[in-house]
DNA sequence: TTAGATTATGAGAGCGCTCTCTGAGAACGC
DNA sequence: GCGTTCTCAGAGAGCGCTCTCATAATCTAA
């Protein structure tokens, strides 16, 4: 197995240049000595050095997806898997290499920093898709203390103009509550994400935007935060099960399924007693008894927009084969994409329920 | 922000093999020396170039960890992210970078392979780690063409001379079965892993032999091939509940989930009835109704045995700032991890058994 | 004092690629 | 016939590091 450029020049008996050439699919080769080369090059099962290539390129075409949460916690997590697949599939398309980058010590802050540093100071990437993180972690400051590429899944709360593909959060509430509205409901109540996060944040204004659109006020005991687990679901569905309202907008399918089982406890139907729309469109929301109407949103197509936007960020920043670019910041680019009203069991008519 | 180790220099007033010697701990350096050029690097925020590190040392001190399996079941694995989180804690004692290799497209063999490909020729990694494949998985074949160095977690069954660490499934199916032998049992079953995967085979083969060192002889009709899932789990309970045996050995923690499903809707009570000893240890088996007693596995120390091994292998094929070794192939390294019993609530004397 | 060891630094040759520059032929126009 | 323009290929200068080797300065030992 020969290894280098230069070897298998010297056996398919031309230069350096000439198999560089042939390998990255140059102009200005004669078929003859391209098949030559090609030939050689599949007798040896030869590949070129990566890191090589890197190095002279100034571009390593890979990328990395950077999750702000410690491993465990992003195996039981609903968001991550389709978010991956959709930065993987881009990759693919893309002909990019992708790495999963992944931080363990949760716990010690410390150590946490060091392993982001080794991240971002590696060069290994020539940029990274992060996954946002809550309000005030350290890692977004960090990526732009070190001049870190990025673009984010998600807004970040702390930063506001930083490039990232989102979904419609605002938007999906809004849809929420127009549908709600529209099958009779009035008294609607909602189960909100965490503040500390952008889409907890962004569905619960869209929820009291699109509810004072309609006239309709919302009844204090009637908004709970929970953080987007099933547990905070069950807690915020144990709170309202006293005196709900007919309708209630969930900010997340797992806590959706925990306000269901709380109701359950209590005695409470869904639909029937109270409607029940949620937000994310998970798998887990079809398979809920009964099976939940949800806002879906599209995960996997923002990883993969995140992707594309990041390769373009790169572009401009270091355009292939040329010094880097003058800080072309005018603006970071956004993205926000559109959500949809998936109708499943979870929902009714305001004049079927029994009760009131 | 200065960005090579020339300007570096320049700054310090020294020439770029002395910021070098600085940067990596290298001896003869004037104290007076060192720190001038430490607080220009300081001052700078300087951080070396990975990519020509690499490409000078021959050594990217980054390894990957591959599973061979979608993103989408990985995350529903509660193997892997114990893996993960050793492979991940051994890296950051060893100061290597790591990165978790993924692959998403399962169906399409020709994409799968392709991006296998880019992952074994890339040259970003100095050696795998990867989970065990089910048999005759084209991926193991890969990595030794493309003579990648690599450890496995877990035995493969169509190469049995890999280096690899595993855990010790024949002992601890042995282990099962003297437990329940030493509770009274006699009528012992069994539901399998499957026989593509060496744990499957491996617990199978455990069970068998120290079935017949106890002299007790294994009903077929006790003997059910499942997949590890908790699914196969419940239609093999459901194919024992009319004749089941006093025992059962599971394979697995979700298997035995499932199997206790199937008896509770047959009636049976787990441990009254049957006793149910599963093996893996995962957090699943202490939150079943009743918690399982279970063989325990140290998955992250198999993880991280692994990158040490992997280390060592690379480490002799390539040792630091020389050439490559004499193919030192005086067989593969092997480590197998004992395992042990948890006890908890699914197993009960034989004597306490109400039946026959 | 001088040889020899020890400590401290620089020069420079790579690592294996890419890519610009240069130039040799072939094709073409007038 | 002689520029001109293409087509094709090689020479060679990097990319930003590491590491060996040579050399200079300082410190022993006799």
């Amino acid at each position: 197995m020969a290894q280098t450029l230069e070897q298998i020049a010297e056996l398919a008996g031309v230069s350096r240049a000439t198999v560089s050439r042939v390998i990255n699919g140059g102009p200005y080769i004669r078929t003859e000595v391209r098949e030559r080369v090609m030939r050689v090059i599949a007798e040896n099962n030869f590949h070129p050095n990566a890191v090589a290539r890197s190095l002279a390129r100034r571009r390593t075409n890979a990328i990395g997806l950077l999750v702000p949460e410690p491993v465990a916690r992003l195996f039981n997590d609903a968001y991550f898997p389709p978010l991956a697949e959709g930065v993987a599939s881009a990759c693919h398309d893309l002909d990019l290499y992708m790495a999963l980058l992944t931080v363990n010590e949760p716990a010690d802050p410390e150590a946490r920093g060091h392993l982001y540093k080794r991240i971002f100071t590696s060069g290994y990437h020539d940029g990274i898709v992060m996954a946002s993180s809550p309000r005030s972690d350290v890692v977004t400051k960090m990526m732009i203390d070190y001049g870190v590429t990025f673009v984010l899944a998600g807004r970040q709360l702390d930063y506001p103009d930083l490039p990232c593909v989102d979904v419609d959060n605002v938007g999906g509430a809004r849809i929420a509550v127009d549908y709600l509205v529209s099958l009779g409901h009035s008294s609607i109540g909602t189960i909100a994400g965490p503040a500390y996060m952008s889409a907890g944040v962004d569905r619960l204004d869209g929820f009291r935007t699109a509810m004072a659109g309609h006239g309709l006020t919302v009844e204090p005991a009637h908004v709970v935060e929970g953080d987007f687990t099933e547990q905070s679901g069950f807690a915020a569905g144990l709170r309202m099960a006293d005196k709900p309202p007919t309708a209630l907008f969930v900010a997340s399918d797992m806590m959706a399924a925990g306000a269901m089982r709380a109701f359950a406890a209590r005695g409470l139907r869904v639909p029937d007693d109270v409607s029940i729309l949620s937000f994310d469109g998970f798998p887990l929301s079809a398979t809920t008894h009964p099976a939940l109407t949800t806002i879906t949103q599209p995960v996997a197509e923002s990883g993969r927009r995140a992707v594309e936007m990041l390769i373009g960020l790169i572009d401009t920043l270091m355009p292939r084969g040329s010094s880097p670019a003058a800080e072309g910041e005018n603006g970071a680019p956004r993205l926000v994409l559109p959500v949809a009203l998936t109708v499943r069991e979870s929902t009714c008519r305001r004049d079927t329920h029994l009760r009131r």
